[in-house]
This record gives C-alpha cells, sequence and structure tokens, in this order.
DNA sequence: CATCGATGCGTACACTCGTACACATGGAAT
DNA sequence: ATTCCATGTGTACGAGTGTACGCATCGATG
C-alpha cells in the first residue's frame, strides 16, 4: 500500500475532476471516475469530498481562474488605452482560440450553477470579482453589461458551433462603452459612431 | 391492457419529457424517468426514441417556444415605437417573471448544446430565426447583440440569484441599438443605476 | 382471409452509481 | 507509551441505468 497520507491528496481528486468533466462532461463525473483519474481508491473521494456538489463547488473555484488568468496577464486591467472593446474581443480571441476543451470545461461547470444551487454562491462571486476587475477601465454599470454580452457572444460560439468574429465582437462591445463625455455640451445622447453594420461579417 | 395505439403517445412522451427536465432537471433525464412520468412503459420510451439525445432535440424544440411566444405574444414584432430596448427588457421581466421553472427549463435544454452535439443545430437554428424576428425592429448585426446581451443578461440573473433590474436592462440593450441620428431635444443620455452588485441575494 | 410491418409491452442482463461501514495506519496530543 | 482521531482502504448492498429481445396487437395491403 504505497502513498499514503498524501498530503497533496485533495489537491490531485480536484485536479482528476476538472479532467474528468472536460472529457467526460458533468454527467461523466462521480465518485468512481474521478477516483480512477486520481488514481486513488473510491473511499478516498468520498471521504474527502462527501457529495458530488462539494466537488463540483472546488472544481468550479478552480477552473474560475482560467479566464481571470487569460485577463490578467493580458495586461488589459492595467492598460489606459481607449480600445477596452478591442482590448477585450481580442482577449476573447485568444481565449477561444486557444485551448477550446478548456472553455468548455469553464462554462460547463459555471453554467451548472444553473440547477445547483450550491454552486450558485461560487458564480455569483466569480461574477462580482469579474464585474469588478473590468470596472477599473469603465464604470461598474458597463462592466456588468460588459460581461453578460461577452458571456453571450462567447455562448453563441459554443452553443451554436459558429465561428468567433472578433471584429464583429469589437463592435457590439464597443456600443455598449458609453463614450466618455465630449466637453461640448452638445453632442447630445447620440452614441455616436455610425453603425455601419455594412462592413461587419457574421458569424454563421 | 388500456390504452394501445395510441396516436398521441409520441407527443405524450416529450411532454413528459419536459417536465422531467422542469423538476429533476437533465441529469434525472432517463427513459425510465419518462416512461414514469408520460405513464407508458419503458419500451415505449425507447422505442419512439433510441436514445435520450433523440429525445432532447424533441424536446428542446417544443421547449424553445416558450420565449418565442412571449415575442410574438408581447406584440414587440410589430409596433414599431423606438423605444426597442424598453420593450424587450419589459418582455424579459415578463418572462423572468412568470414561470420561473419553464424558463430555467428553457436555457437547461439550451445549454445543453455546449455539451451535446445534436442539440447544436436545434439550438443555432432557433437563434438564426429569432435573431431574424428581432432584425424586423433593427438590423441584423444588432439584433445578434441584443440576442447576447439578453442571453448573458437572464444568465447572470439564473446564475447567481440575482434579481433582474429591468431599469438596467433597458439601459445597457438601448446602448447596444445605434440611434437613428435624430435631433430630439430633450431625450436624456439617461443617467445610470447600478444594479446594485453589493446586495445580490443569494437562493437559500 | 393471409401476411406483414409498425407499434406497444414486459422482462431480463450487465453495468454504474452513491452510500455505508469495518478496518488499517500513522501523526499528534497527552 | 498510550490514546485519539484524521485519513486512507476495501468491500458490499440496493437502486437505477441503457439496451436488447421476444411476444402481443392492430392496420393496411394484397
Amino acid at each position: 500500500m504505497p502513498r499514503r497520507y498524501d498530503p497533496e491528496r485533495r489537491q490531485r481528486i480536484i485536479d482528476a475532476a476538472i479532467r474528468v468533466v472536460a472529457d467526460k462532461g458533468i454527467g461523466g463525473l462521480s465518485h468512481r471516475s474521478v477516483a480512477a483519474e486520481a488514481d486513488v481508491p473510491l473511499g478516498s473521494t468520498t471521504y474527502h469530498f462527501k457529495t458530488l456538489d462539494e466537488l463540483m463547488v472546488a472544481a468550479l473555484r478552480q477552473a474560475n481562474e482560467g479566464f481571470a488568468k487569460v485577463l490578467t496577464e493580458s495586461g488589459l486591467l492595467e492598460g489606459a488605452e481607449d480600445d477596452l472593446a478591442g482590448d477585450l474581443a481580442r482577449v476573447m480571441g485568444e481565449w477561444l482560440g486557444g485551448d477550446r476543451a478548456g472553455v468548455e470545461l469553464e462554462y460547463e461547470l459555471y453554467l451548472a450553477a444553473l440547477r445547483r444551487s450550491a454552486l450558485r454562491p461560487v458564480a455569483a462571486e466569480w461574477t462580482e470579482e469579474t464585474a469588478e476587475r473590468l470596472a477599473r477601465r469603465t464604470d461598474p454599470v458597463t462592466a456588468r453589461a460588459l460581461l453578460a454580452l461577452m458571456d453571450g457572444i462567447c455562448l453563441q460560439v459554443l452553443l451554436t458551433g459558429a465561428e468567433y468574429d472578433e471584429e464583429y465582437a469589437r463592435e457590439v462591445l464597443g456600443r455598449v462603452i458609453p463614450r466618455p463625455a465630449r466637453p461640448s455640451p452638445e453632442t447630445t445622447p447620440a452614441p455616436v459612431r455610425p453603425p455601419g453594420p455594412s462592413h461587419v461579417r457574421f458569424p454563421l
């Protein structure tokens, strides 16, 4: 009986759970499948995580760091440039274009909160935090809206199998961001920017 | 042996499947659970739907009509008024405020397409069609963006347990819609009210 | 009437699941 | 040194699963 008193046992189980969800989906998540993937006996997974919900909470917490990391490393949050929409569209592109399975995994766990109330606080926490970080380059309301729109765009891509269109994303994200009020008090509400949808390609 | 040769057997099975998903989630969907709910023998469900994917496709197709119906009945599509954002926000409010379980059901089936490629064409079809209908009151690009944003907003509400804020929705939806540059005098830039991220309630 | 295919019905098999529990082990506290 | 308890291990049980298959029943076709 090797490997007893493994101090990282718990972490290894979480990692294994993430791998399981990544390639078999949430439906394939079970104490047994995780135990096999982590190469630990069944009793070990049930000991550390009494219920699958507990395990999913831990997995979601860890998986959530995926996009957060991309966001951090993009330097987008420190940047002070004007083109926030373009930056976000680019980051989304990198995220979606990179480890697609990882993206699906994150969304699958995130969306699981729809039915599993145990996951809701974690999902809420993540939304809260990300919106807050985003708000550094805009205002809280806009940050939340950008987050919602990004979610919607990603879902359209993932659910329908469409191609991600960065130009399109940049365009519509830009519309959500209020233009910095010009000093001239005259340029009333007009969110300006001629919509010119003519040159925007559609994801099919 | 009553009820043989039931011509509506298939439809009744689909209805039962929807009820099962509605109150036990997709995880609770099985040939047996559906058979019990529809009050038909097991063999009947397996006969009409060889796989659960087939059954889910049928269920999703039918469930998708929920929001579509709300959209139609709202008269939003025929209306020619200016406040499309407000109309959409109102409709969303009605939808979310009404049969909440029904909404969760629709999203659950819709989101299931993330992992089940069999559902993707159906999801894509629905998106396509709804965007098209929406485009009657704006342009195709905007329609798609509105759809994405609405999905994102709904998900934030459903996943985090937050309250739906119609005013907020109206505001940000409005930003996505390009204003036909018209010199209307007093339309204010509408200062924003945050959705109050600080007091998001958790269920439970 | 005879046949045949679509549909319905019941049952059985092999499998996976969560859960429970009894037991082993070793570090920490006393 | 002894005790205690968190942790790890193995096994078993009952419930639920998809699937397959044989038979029953009807409608239509010839």
